[in-house]
DNA sequence: GACCGTTATATTATCTGATGATTAGGGTCC
DNA sequence: GGACCCTAATCATCAGATAATATAACGGTC
């Protein structure tokens, strides 16, 4: 499970160190022959890690300057390591997940309701692969491929909208779905009861009744934030 | 003008290449010594480009196997290079503006109520300096400073949310309003006739009511498309 | 002749050393 | 005290060598 890469390693090591502020905004990083020691690795695989953190906003570099970290506001948050390493952080990470919820809140019923204008044949067949494999986890009570298979559904519905902006937030989802399991309690029992909504949300997109099914993806994101917020994951 | 640091040329080069389906997706792209010779750069610039490519989502790489383009899908849609390359290429260009357009119209009224119900004192101050920029810049008829001052607009109302996830669509902005100044006929005129519906999102989220801000907001959005409609930026 | 393990080979991955370019910071001269 | 220059720290780039890896070619067994 570790990553091949070596170079990617060092771009774990030190995005976390960065966006658990260990170095904050505004200062710099250490240099690349203090990476290369503290790591144990070469100057090649430092330097493509900080060109990569450089491309996600993270860091800024410039000869004797140094590498410096980068605000906030300019990280390329959607970014999937990004958002891993900020929750990883604890730092930030309610005020994140209540961020990405909202964005959920505001971005899938939108979705949904273009995907039963627009869906085409196949494309609805992919979200009633994704349902039924939703089932089947609920009745093995399979938490993984539970999981799995709610991140399909969301996908094949954002993927419906055949809109590659709405795209972006692949990422974003796996972090609430993966989170939302792997904090809360009985997860299985709050997975079988958000079932309903599912449902709801691929009828409507079916019948190709946008209003039905923007309001079945607003039940089923609202469920979610709801059992979030009795776990306290967010406020 | 140009980039200082060589990889981010030889970056724009093999980015807009791909994007340009000069290698399709799952083709490969030259390999490293290849690149170094065409392009006159020493590996170790080849290959900080290709590592930022890999980051980007465009390319996969293994030994032996060589550099392969990613499927389209995959692409991190929202980064700026990628969209500029996207754009640059013509070839899906009608297509991710009306992508573009689309998410749009989701996001930003959304975000303007969000603003309304809990912008601060600061961001309102921010969101009134932006537009004051806006009636300048139409008054004094310089359309560098309208793209600007317009684009602070949308940037302000949505930095307002106070929500970073949203923030990730600034570059989408960019290239929008970008855009919609360089092709469009009579922009000016436009842009003019455009500001009654920005100081009706101002004046809502001045007076916190999210409902107007919204719908504010929704015509501001339309009235662009409308006008990209007219010029036949899209369909 | 089909299947399976072995070997060859192309390509990326990584390390190391050397040189160039840029800029912060200090020193000098008027 | 201010303009200018010089030095040094740090990233940027090149070059060459070796390792790791995955495909492709080969050959043997049944």
């Amino acid at each position: 499970m570790a990553r091949k890469k070596l170079a990617d390693g060092v771009l774990d090591r030190i995005g976390s160190a960065i966006a658990s502020e260990r170095y904050p905004a505004g200062s710099a990083i250490p240099t690349e022959a203090e990476l290369m020691e503290s790591l144990g690795v070469g100057r090649s695989s430092v330097r493509e890690a900080i060109r990569v953190l450089a491309s996600l906003g993270m860091v800024e570099t410039a000869p004797r300057r140094g590498t410096i970290v980068a605000p906030r506001a300019e990280w390329n948050m959607l970014n999937r390591d990004v958002m891993r390493w900020m929750m990883g952080s604890e730092l930030h990470k309610q005020d994140l997940l209540g961020a990405i919820n909202e964005a959920r809140r505001i971005f899938e019923p939108a979705s949904a309701g273009l995907a039963a204008r627009k869906a085409s044949r196949m494309q609805i067949i992919a979200i009633e692969t994704a349902y039924a494999e939703m089932e089947d986890a609920a009745t093995r009570g399979d938490p993984d491929a539970a999981i799995q298979a709610d991140r399909n559904f969301h996908l094949a519905v954002q993927r419906a909208t055949s809109n590659p902006i709405l795209g972006a937030f692949d990422a974003a989802l796996d972090v609430i779905l993966g989170l939302l399991f792997s904090v809360t309690a009985n997860h299985m029992d709050n997975f079988r009861a958000n079932l309903g909504n599912h449902l709801g949300v691929l009828e409507a997109i079916r019948r190709k009744d946008p209003q039905a099914a923007e309001q079945a993806m607003i039940d089923t994101i609202e469920f979610t934030t709801r059992k979030m917020k009795e776990s306290r994951l967010i406020t």
